[in-house]
DNA sequence: GGCTGGTCATTAGGGGCCTAACTATATAGT
DNA sequence: ACTATATAGTTAGGCCCCTAATGACCAGCC
């Protein structure tokens, strides 16, 4: 995500497109990007990112699984997953092991400290997601919500025919 | 943007949280996420970013100007800009020169080569965009940007408070 | 003229993500 | 058993973005 501002004229000259659809686009990436980017925020002080508090979750709701198992979760490579336990190892959120049943394998597992800092991000992220929505009335925020599953389900073919 | 999918059972053991507000959050980051990741991919072989291809846009429809001045529109930090331009300038998509009444100041202006990438990578991402937002009718579509207009707002008077 | 404050661009260092290549281990086919 | 293939995690190198610090430069004030 690029921390971008469209430019307001982004489609001059170009008036072949659809200007309904990059709008939508437009607005879409520029609205997820002021989310990141506040979420962001929030988790700083916790030494936490976003995708570090993701794993940090799974392993809490999940149990004990491999950089593996996390990767695809996440839908992210093994090599990212490597550098997001290597953050949260660190700040001693995470402890790596050795699996007993497969020397090639590791077994990753929240700590105490993990437990707790999933706690506090978690509380301070959904205290604010209902200040970050207060625009849209609860219809709207619920067909909000269903435009984004069709989108979603439009974007899954596309990316079945690229990927 | 982290490229990452939520995990489904999210709100397990947060029954604090407001579940439409998480909902409508989770699923605009993991919309704009793959959104974001495919216009990558169409950009990749172009050899411009996400980020570039906005930069050249507005080299093209403001004319020629300084790295400032991009940072401005980009509402991006001048050393951000720096790294831009220096990608850009390497694939001689546009060039820097001395400002001549300002001898602090640069002047990047955008070239040939520049003009015609930004041709070719417009044509594309507009040609997909119908695509991506298929699912939705026309009325649909107008609601949806509608929405993400008021949330926008609400952010902005959010950000205001926290930045 | 000399200070001061603001602006310019760059550099340094960091986070997050990627792909490709590497080592070690496991497994399947013969 | 033995080789071929697949999988595990890491590493190396790269891109995009950020913040903070640095060295130039300009303008206005006294």
């Amino acid at each position: 995500m690029p921390k971008i501002q469209m430019p307001d004229d982004f489609y001059d000259q170009t008036p072949d497109a659809n200007v309904l659809a990059t709008e939508a686009v437009m607005n879409t990436l520029r609205t997820a990007d002021v989310l990141f980017d506040l979420i962001g925020r929030l988790l700083r002080p916790l030494n936490v990112s976003a995708a570090g508090g993701l794993v940090l979750g799974i392993l809490r709701d999940h149990g004990p699984m491999s950089p593996s198992a996390l990767g695809e979760r996440l839908i992210v490579t093994r090599a990212t997953v490597t550098g997001l336990v290597d953050s949260l190892e660190r700040h001693g959120f995470v402890r790596r092991s050795a699996n007993p049943t497969d020397r090639r394998s590791l077994v990753v597992q929240i700590t105490p400290a993990g437990h707790a800092v999933l706690q506090e991000l978690r509380t301070i992220v959904h205290r604010n997601e209902k200040a970050w929505l207060s625009g849209l009335s609860e219809p709207d925020l619920r067909s909000y919500i269903e435009q984004l599953h069709q989108i979603q389900d439009s974007l899954a073919s596309v990316s079945d025919g690229v990927g």
